[in-house]
This record gives structure tokens, sequence and C-alpha cells, in this order.
RNA sequence: GUGGGCGUAGCUCAGUCCGGUUAGAGCCCUGGAUUGUGGCUCCAGUGGUCAUGGGUUCAAAUCCCAUCGCUCACCCCA
């Protein structure tokens, strides 16, 4: 117990931190180019938020939030998701009066307490964005480029944008009819998963990939049939625009997210590397979410991404990542009287930008030699009796072989100007 | 919440079906192979409550039951 981290929790070990900061630096660059500023809210918030937020019918909400007390009896939640924080920080910093058009984005651990699989942990980190102000498609094509522009640089080569409109106020509940009388006599033969959902949110009724329901799914009625003009002509514009940005995209009218504050346009982002859990982002506009919240209404839309998945995508597809490159030098000491001079001596190449290493178990010059190998640095420093009384110790280079004494003083100066040989 | 697979050394695994010496291998780790010098090689060593608890048996890593853990899939999502 004590030795095991909970359940659905990863450690990201040092031999894996590399594809972090790869994946992360991308992440600041690309979103910083465009014009997009991070913000870091609370890992938690009141209960309140995410129920108003994401809608009470969701399975988030229902069984997936991590809820607890505090000490005076308020309910708070890890959050499970980042939009609904983005917006309450926006209402409550009043970032909408700065500028007409608000550009954030976030970086950072979600919670929510399903049972893991792969891809699916209880703790996992995504990176999101959100645009919040303008009602125009343009911002919806942003977004959705702005992702795109990530995972290619990235290097992610094989990718899907499957895109759906969901329709708004006015459409939505039209249709919604429609589909209720449409499945009024088939319910019967829909999954009970389904039966439940035809009461509460029969939208995701579409979703189901059970055969059955597939089969009254498929001759249901078509939301594109329903769009008003307004969400209509919104669609067919951002359709424009990814053509125009020769953004590929499939269009699926069966893609209904799991979070009820969509409006108009729903996407999601796949990989076909990951199997069962193949979404790797997965976005869309939230016209409401901003006036359910409390504050005036203001239309928005956003996209978020799970970084493991990612990172998993790229580990499958073998991308290559800069890795760390290791250390340089190693500062063996032939006895323990030298190892004071060894910690000076490292510290001093460190100021100089050189990365260094000492031996901390006395070991034999024999075993630091080892060690020096193992942990493959390019130079090594020797420091015996016989040289340090004329102040000076012996520096090997590891790839020939070859060594000198150098004057202790001189040790770093000697080690830059060998190392700017080396690259000639 | 429902269903499948799996738990033997730090890692990858053999041994389990058909119970029988002291539970093995490779990698890793530690030390040695003459003076104060790495890699290659050779030699030696450390490391295991066989997931846990109970049962059957003269005898259990091996058979039976339970529990826990991991993992994959459904659901949903990133």
């Amino acid at each position: 117990m004590l030795t095991k981290a909970p359940k659905g929790t990863n450690d990201i070990l040092p031999s894996r931190i590399d594809y972090w900061y790869y994946v992360e630096e991308i992440i600041k660059n690309t979103l910083q180019k465009f014009g997009y500023r991070e913000i870091r809210t609370p890992s938690f918030e009141h209960t309140e938020l995410f129920i108003r937020g994401i809608g009470e019918t969701t399975d988030i909400v229902n069984k997936e939030m991590f809820t607890f007390q505090d000490q005076k009896g308020r309910s708070l939640t890890l959050r499970p998701e980042g939009t609904a924080p983005v917006v309450r920080a926006y209402l409550e910093h009043k970032i909408g009066r700065e500028n007409p058009v608000s550009k954030l984005f976030y970086l950072g651990s979600m919670f929510r307490c399903e049972k893991p699989q792969a891809g699916r942990f209880r703790q996992f980190n995504q990176f999101g964005l959100e645009a919040i102000g303008s009602p125009f498609s343009l911002v919806d094509a942003e977004i959705i480029a702005a992702a795109v522009a990530i995972y290619k640089k990235i290097g992610i080569k094989d990718f899907s944008l499957i895109l759906n409109s969901v329709g708004c106020r006015k459409c939505r509940p039209i249709y919604l009819k429609e589909l209720k009388e449409y499945f009024q006599d088939k319910k019967d033969l829909l999954c009970s998963d389904c039966q439940e959902r035809y009461h509460k949110n029969p939208l995701r009724i579409l979703d189901c990939k059970k055969t059955n329901c597939q089969i009254q799914i498929k001759k249901s009625p078509s939301i594109y049939d329903y769009l008003c003009e307004d969400c209509s002509e919104h669609f067919s514009k951002l359709k424009k625009y990814l053509d125009h940005l020769t953004i590929n995209y499939q269009i699926n009218p069966l893609l209904v997210r799991g979070l009820d504050y969509y409006t108009k346009t729903a996407f999601e982002i796949t990989s076909g590397e990951l199997g069962s859990q193949n979404a790797i982002g997965g976005g869309g506009r939230y016209d409401y979410l901003v006036e359910e919240l409390g504050g005036s209404p203001t239309p928005a839309v956003g996209f978020a991404a799970g970084i493991e998945r990612i990172i998993s995508t790229m580990e499958k597809q073998q991308i290559k990542i800069p890795f760390w490159e290791g250390l340089k030098v190693f500062i063996a000491a032939t006895s323990e009287k030298e190892t004071s001079i060894a910690l000076q001596v490292a510290l001093n190449l460190r100021e100089n930008n050189i990365s260094t290493e000492i031996d901390f178990l006395n070991k034999s010059l024999k075993a630091q030699m080892r060690q020096a190998n193992k942990l493959q640095v390019s130079y090594v420093i020797i420091l015996g009796q016989d040289e340090l009384v004329q102040k000076s110790a012996i520096l090997k280079n590891m790839l020939d072989g070859q060594q000198k004494i150098v004057n202790l003083d001189d040790l770093a100066n000697e080690i830059i100007s060998w190392q700017q040989k080396e690259r000639l």
C-alpha cells in the first residue's frame, strides 16, 4: 500500500520526462503564436461549478467526480475538465473587459474517478484553449487550426478530424422532439442505456455503438434537416474556412460529446494508434456556458487534448524527440582526501555551464571510472595526490582515451576548448 | 458498475497443464582479474513472504476457495 500509487494514477519517471518537456514546449510556443495566453486555475473548485457547467445528466457529473468536503462543510471537487474553471476565472476577474475576444489556454491535471484502462486514467493531463467572445465560425476554424498545428508540430502523422453541428437553443429542441417521436415506438428495441437516454438526453442515443441501436439510429432523422438558419450558416462557413485552409475533416452527424454545454460546432480528433480510447482531442462551441455560470450572454468555443494519449501516440509512431544529453564531466578522486576538492571543482564547472557529477560513495578509482563510463560523460577529471601538489589534475577524454595534466584553475577553459575542437 | 486476461528477483520471463531435492535464466546491480584509469572478456557475489489468506496432501510456485492488485474491453471520455 505504501509503495503503490493510487489506482489510475501514474508516476512520470525521469526516463520519460523528455516527452513531457517536448510536448509542453510545443504547446506553449504554438499557442502563444496564435495569441493565446496561459491561465492557471486551481486544481479544485466548488462542486456546483461543474454541476452547472458540465450538466447534471452527464456521466462526468453523475459518477466520475472526486468530490470532498472542507472543514466547514463546503463541497469541493477536483476539476474533471478545464473549461468551466477557465470560464469561472474569466468571469471572476472580468477578463472580458480587457479585450472583446479573450483567448486563453491551460495545461494541467484533471481528475475523473473512472475505472482505468489503456489511455484512461484517474489523474491525467490536458491542455486546452478557449476563445471567449465571438459568435463567428472564424474562431472555430482558428481553434481547429491551432490544434492541428500542434499535432503537426509534435510530429503526429495520422489523425483525423471529425466534425458536427449540434444546433442551438432554437433548433435543437425541435430536433430532439422529432428524435423522440421517431424512437417512441422503437424504445423496446434499444439497449437499457439508450432507454434511459431517451428520457434524459435523447441526443446521446446517436452515439451508442450497440448494433441493435445502430440499426434504429441509421434511419433516424438527421440533425442537418433541422438546424436553424443561423446554425446552418455557421456550420457551412466553418466548413468553407477549413476547406480553404486545406484541413481535412469528416462530417459525422452522430458525433455527440459527453458534455452538455456544446452548441453548434462539435468536433473530435482521433488517432488510429490508440485502439479503444482513440480521441486525442475534442472540443466545440459553448455559447450558453458563460451565461449559465452567471455572466452576460457571451459566445465561446474551445478545445482540449489529453497529453498522455498524445505521448502514447508519439511512442507508437516512434517520433524522435530531443532527449537529455546527459552529463559532460565526471570527477574522480583517488582517495577520500580529494573529495572536498572534487565538490569545489564540480561547482566551478557547473558555474561555467558544464554539467558535472562526482562520486558520493568513496569508491575505488576503478569503480569511479566505470561509473563515468556508464554515465557516458565526455570527460573525466582525476584528482590525484601527485598532481594536486602542483594544483593540477588529470583531464581525460573518454572518447579517445587521451589525457593531460591541467591546472585546476584552467579546467573549465580547457574543457570548453576541447569541446569546440570536437565540434569542428 | 459489467465482463475477459494476468500476478515467480529491480526488469523480461522459464517452471504451473501432469504436486516431489536447496525455485532458475538473461539483463541490471556490486566486487575482483598486481602498482592511480572506463568500455570488451572472464570470474565471483547481492537480490525472491513464488500477490495475500485459507484449504487438500506425507509433500504446494504447481491443485481448490476467497481476497487484493494489475491489465484489457464495455460504458464514457482526453
